[in-house]
DNA sequence: CCTGAACTACGAATCTTTTCGTTGACCATA
DNA sequence: TATGGTCAACGAAAAGATTCGTAGTTCAGG
C-alpha cells in the first residue's frame, strides 16, 4: 500500500453480498454477479454495475476492461477481508477482546463434534506454539 | 417480544458505542454517557441526545424518565446483543459457518496461554456434550 | 421573582448507502 | 444499413445515519 493511500474501508452489506459472489465465483461481470444474486434477492442489474463501480473507486474490487463485458474481481482475499470484519467487530463490541468474541461466539452455536474437533486441533497448535 | 414487534435492529456505529458505555456503566443519564463518551472521542451533547432518543425508538435501550434526567438503560443484555453481532456477521460474511468464523478468529489472535486454555475448557465442556 | 445552569425536544443540514432510470456505445445479424 | 440485445456511465432520488443549533422547560441560588 503506498504512502496516502487510505487503507481498504469495511465493506457495506451490499458490498459484502457482492464480495461474497467474487469470493464464490471468482473474476465476473457484472451480469455474472448480478445473476448469482438474483437468486437470493432481488436487486437491479445496474444497482450492481453502480455498486462495482463504487467498490472499484474504494478500493475493494479491480477491474479489467480489457473486454467489453468488464471483469471485476476483489483485491484482497476472503480470508483477508474476513479477519479485517472480525476485527473490526472485535473493537467495536467486544473491547478489543478476542478472546471474548470466541467463547461468545463458541457458546452460542451448536457445532457438530467434527467442527469441535477441528476447532481443538487448531487451538491445541496454537497452545504449543505459546509455549 | 409481542407479536407485531419488530425484532430489535443491529445498532450501528455510533449506537454501538453509546450501548458500550452502558453495559460498562449500568444505567445512565445523557451527561454521564456523554462524558464517558467524550474520552476517546468528540461528540456534542446534543448528538447523544439524539442517538438515544433514536435507539429509544428502535428499542435499543429504554428511558426512565422519573427524574428530570432521564436515566437510560439497555434493552438486552451484552451478551444477547454480542451474539446477535456475530450471528450477524456470521451469516453476512461467513456463509452461515460459525466455525469457519472462530477458526479465522483464532488464527488472526495471539491469545494468551491463559485465554488459550480458558477457551478450551469451553471446547471440552461443549464436546462432552455433543456427544 | 430573576438569572443561569442543566435538561429535553425538535428540526434541519450533511453524509453515506442503496436503488434505478436514462443515455449512448458497441456489435451481431437480418 | 436498420434493429435489437448487451453493456458502461452517469445522475439523481430515496432511505438511513450522524451531527448539531436553537428553543423551551425546570429548578436552585441569590
Amino acid at each position: 500500500m503506498r504512502m496516502g493511500d487510505k487503507p481498504t474501508p469495511r465493506p457495506t452489506d451490499a458490498e459484502l453480498a457482492i464480495l461474497r459472489v467474487l469470493w464464490e465465483r471468482g473474476p465476473s461481470t457484472v451480469r455474472e454477479v448480478h445473476d448469482d444474486l438474483s437468486r437470493t434477492q432481488d436487486t437491479g442489474y445496474t444497482t450492481v454495475l453502480k455498486l462495482l463501480q463504487i467498490m472499484t473507486d474504494k478500493g475493494l474490487v479491480v477491474r479489467d476492461e480489457s473486454q467489453r463485458a468488464h471483469v471485476y474481481a476483489t483485491r484482497e482475499s476472503e480470508q483477508r477481508t474476513q479477519g479485517r470484519l472480525i476485527g473490526d467487530l472485535i473493537e467495536r463490541a467486544f473491547g478489543g477482546s478476542p478472546t471474548k468474541l470466541v467463547m461468545q461466539a463458541l457458546s452460542g452455536t451448536k457445532a457438530s463434534a467434527e467442527e469441535l474437533t477441528q476447532i481443538r486441533e487448531l487451538l491445541e497448535k496454537m497452545e504449543g506454539e505459546a509455549k
